[in-house]
RNA sequence: GCGGGAGUAGCUCAGUUGGUUAGAGCGCCAGAUUGUGGCUCUGGAGGUCGUGGGUUCGAUUCCCAUCUCUCGCCCCA
């Protein structure tokens, strides 16, 4: 039994979970696709470098869980743990910066080596967004407004709330990166082992520390929005004002920060309470350097990535399955013409089933179990007649129906 | 990677103060019912008690290790 065990942190997805996923994707492709986007589809793995250089190598995501291995050339390739890195660099494999702005919306498995948890998993889904080749505060408005309009038609958007906030541009990064460092060096024998660690790595992630005594120390800290750039700070401004004609209710978390090196401006997080310590669900932001970093041209982009497993979850209940027609031959004979009427049913585009072996009675036990809304019962009464006794599981109401008349019949109603 | 909790049938769980054949409900299969389902009745299959080792006359039970899930941390979707 151990040894038929999935790969920790991975899954089956059996009909009713695969329903939910297929039901988050499908609606997140519709609502992208009445904003222009299109769906594209990147390789499931990339040469190990793609991702070490656009996320940054100090990353947790980089140092310690990317799926890296050596294949049969002795190239070092790593499973993508995000989407974003190999969409910008098919961007510029295929020269698509001669023809911007690049609308992309993607969906698929991604892999971490993390430890699982429920909605963290080592093999998990996202879908995806990017929007490359736009730097106007529009995009970002857009972006975001997408993402919002995914959660509400999954009806997830109430238990979930926008933070958003700006990392500024490289200047303003710079200087404040500074600034933070001398104030938190005050305090450095106070401070976590977890953030004394991170004066190191990435000093800004001290802000997002949940450790009690970090909290106290950052919340006398010198804040990123006090030291942007004024063009930075009109940036931000205009984003914002732009959010709020869109009627997006959001609100600003000064120490919202990023984990990947490759963001600017704005950042941005749709969370939820109801997951526990996995309260993102949606998250991204500005990327305006990631291209030029991979050896593009230097091209303004923005982003998310929104997990499935994790909005599958919010969701709850997956859809129903669609409700099949039930086919109930009775007799040898019967059995045979079953197998063409089948076929023919179902090219007439109805969801046809039937249990292959079973007294009449364990055919209808089946087909209910099935959910079917009609059984369709063939015996040799029927045959004789050329037709079939098509009976309203709902109801129980039975009808003789000529052959040639049945799909029409079940159409009607299917 | 760090710290806590859990693992008994397909599912949800009970149980064994260490002692022969480990139970229930639901589900599954068959029969009552080879032309009619969701109700009912009867019968049946299904478990190396997560895995490996140790202690013991004897371990599902105690001990150790390990795997998986889970909660928190790190980090993230």
């Amino acid at each position: 039994m151990s040894s038929f065990q999935p790969v920790r942190g991975t899954r089956d997805l059996l009909p009713e979970a695969h329903r939910g996923h297929r039901h988050v994707v499908e609606t997140a492709r519709r609502v992208a696709e009445t904003y222009g986007f299109h769906e594209v589809a990147t390789p499931i793995f990339e040469f190990t470098d793609i991702f070490a250089r656009s996320m940054g190598e100090t990353s947790d995501v980089v140092s310690k869980e990317m799926y890296s291995f050596t294949d049969k050339a002795g190239e070092s390739i790593t499973l993508r743990p995000e989407y974003t890195a190999g969409i910008c660099r098919a961007v510029i494999s295929n020269g698509l910066t001669q023809a911007l702005p690049f609308k992309a919306f993607a969906a698929g498995p991604m892999f971490r080596y993390e430890r699982p948890q429920k909605g963290r998993q080592r093999q998990f889904h996202q879908i995806d967004l990017e929007l490359i080749g736009a730097g106007e505060p529009e995009a970002d408005a857009e972006v975001i407004a997408l993402a919002f309009d995914i959660l509400a038609a999954l009806g997830v958007a109430e238990k979930c709330r926008l933070e958003i906030n700006t990392l500024g541009d490289a200047e303003s990064r710079a200087a404040y990166r500074t600034i933070l460092l001398d104030y938190l060096q005050a305090f450095r024998g106070d401070l976590s082992e977890d953030s004394r660690r991170r004066l190191e790595t990435n000093p800004l992630r001290i802000l997002d520390s949940k450790d009690p005594v970090d909290r106290e120390i950052v919340g006398g800290a010198p804040l990123l929005a006090d030291h942007l750039t004024p063009a930075a700070a009109d940036f931000f401004q205009a984003v914002q004002e732009r959010l709020a004609r869109l009627r997006i209710p959001f609100e600003i978390n000064a120490h919202l920060v990023r984990g990947l090196d490759y963001y600017t401006h704005t950042a941005f997080e749709f969370v939820t309470e109801a997951l526990g310590a996995q309260g993102a669900v949606v998250a991204g932001g500005r990327y305006d350097g990631l291209i030029a970093e991979l050896g593009g041209p230097q091209t303004p982009a923005i982003g998310w990535a929104g997990g499935i497993e994790r909005l599958a979850l919010l969701m709850g209940d997956p859809p129903p399955a669609p409700r099949p027609i039930a086919l109930v031959p009775v007799g040898a004979a019967a059995e045979t013409t079953a197998l063409g009427l089948a076929r023919r049913l179902r090219q007439a585009g109805l969801i046809v089933d039937w249990s292959y072996r079973g007294n009449p009675g364990k055919r209808m036990k089946r087909a209910a179990k099935l959910n079917a809304a009609y059984a369709v019962l063939i015996g040799d009464d029927e045959l004789a007649r050329g037709s079939a006794t098509v009976r309203d599981l709902d109801s129980g109401a039975q009808e003789e129906v000529p052959l040639d008349r049945l799909a029409a019949r079940l159409g009607a109603h299917g």
